[in-house]
RNA sequence: GGGCGGUUAGCUCAGUUGGUUAGAGCGCUACGUUGACAUCGUAGAGGUCAUUGGUUCGAAUCCAUUACCGCCCA
């Protein structure tokens, strides 16, 4: 390209587009087993197959996509694998819904043709997000995307399923579940939400059996009365203390229920007496299971009141609640009745109100497996990334509870149990009995999380037979080295995903995971769907550039801190990638001019790199070596924020206008400096491609010709080298950057345009200063807008100076056209004053007897260093308030 | 109720084994368009490190307390 094509601003639309269609079109991603290179892989969290790509997943994957790419530029055989679960109830509500418009339920069609629907759903509207993760640039070896209902996949489930059952550890009992009356299954704790509702408290009174005494319970859920199977109190409870061994008689139903005590009731709750429902809430059931309480259910599966509740049978929930609540009233057992608040659970797919329901299902027996997984974390085998939620998982893991895994939908994996017709016996196997006509098959489909903890396995073909050892795949990329997940995950998926992987490998499927921040809005507030304040990732990659996006979140992004995100944030990422884009053009613009004049001379034989050169060779191994520390340590946006301070600050601000310096000092060697600066221009493209793969790599094509068919993400960032980190050197440059700073701000501070062009005096402290002085004496000049500088004061002249002091050097200007001196005069005061008192907190440190005795040596000589340096420039300024 | 975090500049955050005159970005203020970039440049202002107490020669950093905020589990 032409450098003059080159427009002002980076392009991005047409450069997303373009370099997208490459990359998979050249399978550049595309793993192979390479036992002659390390590897790298991970596999992709599986988004839901009804999703679409969201801030946290673009969050999410635009982690792993840094890991990806930069492993992958180190030269490791890297493999990520995408992919989607089926997402049981999302998936078959979101067809449910489609029925219903046309005045259909799933039960007018019966299971298989329902099921084939939601396979043409899934055909037809499922995976934009895997469209929208190529618009993220995601480097994700295409050629393994995998389902979790894909053929092996559902094999591996039932085979798990199977092999669990026989070892004992799953088995079939009553529980109580969060109910979805309206698609009528059980539903996961992750897949409800809570709001607060008004509604009220009634207060009932029990009749005790042979008194004329009453209890009165305070309930929520009057209609659920007729599954009471007792009334509890606290054993603390002086008011009740009388009831021992008592029985109530249970309203409208007339049946004895006993009193029974459990600390779990609250003294001051309500009247300090709680019914016990154990059928219809799960505090109740775990009462009733130590007090030996029988479990009534009276609702039905779509929240009806059932044939136990005589006269309200059949009735919806809340108007029978009316009803049974006028009937008490009537009879006088109403006390009173109050407003309440409290929250209600829901469910998160049809917005339907949870019920606690005691049903038939299946479980997974989860202690056995969970210990070996404790151990693989507690010994360091599996690394957690913040650190904290070790304990988070400890905690949960060391309380587990079983696993309910069965669902009352169609759309998953069925149950691989079949009831004998005749007997009800159970035959658990992969394929159905041969007499199947004698045999039904359970209902229940398996929980999608019951598949996605064999991700990691199913992905690379994992089929736990013999074929497992020749399996290439297999063998070469399990385990996986990386995980990145939402933390409110970690029990759902990554606890199982541990337990999976050591139960049917003996072996940890990831070595590293990284819990990612929360993305909040700009407030602070929890971003979602129903409160609005909800930013569109896919909009923001289309205005701001894919890019922008991604360089902003990781910017923002803190280890272990949440992500405060607003839109103007994407400004960061918008305006680092125009300061990239304008330094390539404008070093190829130099470049184009250089190669121009260039006569085939030899005088860049001559050229020896320079102090600039030198201290660039150091910034630039310093800002590797930090961001690969930081890359190491999870700390991503320090690792961004290394590149971005390194690119801007160093390469832009000051090595670029250095070089323009070195150029019109030096033509002759114009393509050599130029060259150099393109070098260095080309390891920051490398360096930054993985947080910025898009413009990083139109940037690189420009770059040289030649590279048409070749992708910058193939190249090898080179290891950083500890002999050219020059920190004496880095620090010496520092010094010369605060003289020109301090000039600089003389200058502005004083009402002197910076063009225009003084004799500066800059007297040198000693022979070190001198030195370096004399070496930058031309940077200074120019970068300053001076006409010269001297470094001694003429004597003979008498007028007024600016004056400044920095570390060894005191700096005049000479200040006729400054109107208003004295405010230079009360700076320079300003700081005799802060100098002073910085001073003799040193002196009162060095007298200190305790200090000299207890500090270390290192310390001591550190502060005395201080003190002189400080006395010196004390010395300095005092001089000039004179 | 139990557990885990957090509280540093107007905002968002660094500050990794205790030794800095406590840093960055954004925002703000002033000046600037002599051609890489105004999605920019130059410079500047801005903090008693939530509270109280303790350990120490020395605390933003360690310990304890209180307050407030957040998350997870129940």
């Amino acid at each position: 390209m032409k450098v003059k094509e080159i427009e002002k601003n980076y392009n991005f639309e047409d450069s997303e587009k373009k370099w997208q269609e490459f990359w998979e079109k050249n399978k550049v991603y595309e793993s192979h087993p390479n036992p002659k290179k390390k590897k790298y892989s991970v596999v992709i969290p599986p988004p839901n197959v009804t999703g679409i790509l969201h801030f946290g997943h673009m969050f999410n994957n635009t982690i792993q996509d840094i890991y990806c790419r930069w492993k992958r530029m180190q030269g490791f055989e890297v493999c990520w694998v995408p992919g989607m679960d089926h997402a049981g109830i999302a998936t078959q509500v979101m067809v449910e819904k489609e029925l219903a418009k046309e005045g259909k339920t799933k039960y007018d069609l019966g299971r298989e043709k329902f099921v084939n629907l939601v396979w043409d759903w899934k055909e037809k509207n499922g995976g934009i997000i895997l469209k929208q993760l190529r618009k993220l640039g995601a480097s994700v070896d295409w050629s393994k995307e995998r389902f979790t209902l894909d053929e092996g996949l559902s094999l591996n489930v039932k085979k798990v399923f199977v092999d669990l059952y026989k070892k004992g550890l799953i088995y079939r009992g009553n529980r109580i579940v969060n109910w979805d009356p309206e698609s009528q299954t059980a539903v996961s704790d992750d897949e409800i939400f809570y709001e607060e509702r008004k509604e009220k408290l009634y207060y009932i009174k029990y009749k005790i059996v042979d008194s004329d005494e009453y209890v009165t319970i305070a309930t929520t859920r009057p209609e659920t009365m007729f599954g009471d199977t007792g009334v509890a109190v606290n054993p603390e409870d002086t008011r009740y203390k009388h009831l021992i061994n008592k029985e109530v008689n249970l309203p409208l139903v007339n049946k004895k229920i006993p009193i029974v005590f459990d600390t779990y009731v609250d003294k001051e709750f309500g009247t300090g007496a709680l019914k016990i429902t154990p059928a219809h809430d799960i505090n109740d059931f775990e009462i009733g299971q130590r007090h030996n309480l029988n479990a009534v259910t009276v609702l039905n599966k779509d929240s009806t009141l059932n044939e136990l509740t005589g006269e309200f049978s059949g009735m919806e929930i809340h108007k029978a609640r009316k009803a049974i609540v006028k009937k008490l009233e009537e009879n006088g057992l109403i006390e009173k009745i109050e407003d309440y608040t409290h929250n209600v659970a829901f469910s998160d797919r049809t917005k339907a109100v949870i019920e606690p329901y005691l049903s038939e299902q299946w479980f997974v027996s989860m202690k056995k497996l969970a210990e070996p997984a404790i151990e693989v974390v507690r010994n360091g085998d599996i690394r957690f990334y913040p650190e904290r939620y070790i304990k988070v998982y400890f905690h949960w893991m060391e309380n587990i509870r079983d696993w309910c895994i069965s669902r009352q939908l169609w759309w998953g994996h069925q149950i691989p149990i079949w009831y004998h017709n005749d007997t009800g016996g159970i035959y658990c196997e992969i394929n159905p009995p041969q007499d199947i006509e004698n045999w039904t098959q359970d209902e229940d489909v398996l929980d999608t999380w019951f598949s996605s903890w064999l991700w990691p396995l199913s992905v690379f073909g994992w089929s736990n037979d013999k074929s497992d050892n020749d399996n290439k795949n297999l063998q070469y990329y399990y385990p996986t080295d990386f995980l990145s997940t939402g933390p409110e995950i970690i029990f759902l998926w990554v606890a199982r995903m541990i337990m999976a992987g050591l139960e049917y490998t003996g072996k940890i499927p990831f070595s590293d995971v990284y819990f990612h921040s929360t993305i909040r809005d700009g407030k602070g507030v929890k971003m979602s769907k129903t409160l609005g304040n909800y930013s569109d990732a896919i909009e923001l990659m289309e205005k701001y550039g894919t890019d922008a996006l991604r360089f902003t979140i990781i910017y923002i992004a803190p280890l272990g801190n949440d992500v405060l995100f607003e839109e103007e944030k994407t400004q960061i990422g918008r305006n680092f990638i125009t300061k990239l884009w304008n330094a390539g053009r404008f070093l190829l613009m130099t470049k184009e001019k250089f190669s121009e004049n260039i006569s085939g001379t030899n005088e860049s034989l001559n050229y020896r790199d320079d102090l600039i050169d030198v201290w660039m060779e150091s910034r630039f191994n310093s800002t590797l070596q930090n961001a690969e520390k930081y890359l190491k340590e999870y700390r991503i946006n320090e690792y961004s924020k290394t590149l971005y301070n390194f690119v801007w600050s160093d390469f832009c601000d000051w090595y670029i206008e250095l070089m323009k310096i070195k150029l019109n000092e030096n033509p002759k060697n114009g393509d050599i400096i130029i060259n150099k600066a393109l070098f260095y221009f080309e390891s920051i493209l490398k360096i930054l491609h993985p947080v910025i793969p898009y413009v990083t790599e139109e940037l690189w094509h420009i770059l040289e010709d030649g590279r048409d068919d070749k992708s910058i993400s193939k190249e090898i960032i080179s290891e950083y080298n500890t002999a050219r980190i020059n920190k004496e050197f880095e620090k010496k440059f520092e010094e010369v950057k605060e003289i020109v700073i301090s000039i600089r701000n003389l200058k502005a501070t004083n009402g002197i345009p910076s063009s225009k062009k003084l004799t500066a005096f800059i007297m040198p402290g000693d022979e070190n200063a001198s030195a370096l002085l004399s070496e930058f004496n031309t940077y200074i000049l120019k970068l300053c807008n001076l006409e010269e500088i001297k470094t001694e004061l003429d004597k003979n002249e008498v007028i007024n100076y600016l004056n400044s002091v920095v570390n060894k050097f005191e700096i005049c200007l000479p200040a006729e056209d400054v109107k208003n001196l004295s405010s230079n005069n009360e700076k320079v005061k300003k700081e005799l004053e802060n100098i002073e008192s910085y001073l003799s907190g040193l002196n009162k440190k060095l007298t200190n007897e305790n200090f000299l005795a207890k500090a270390s040596e290192s310390v001591i000589n550190a502060e005395r260093k201080k003190q002189e340096e400080a006395e010196i420039k004390l010395n300095k300024l005092k001089k000039l308030i004179k």
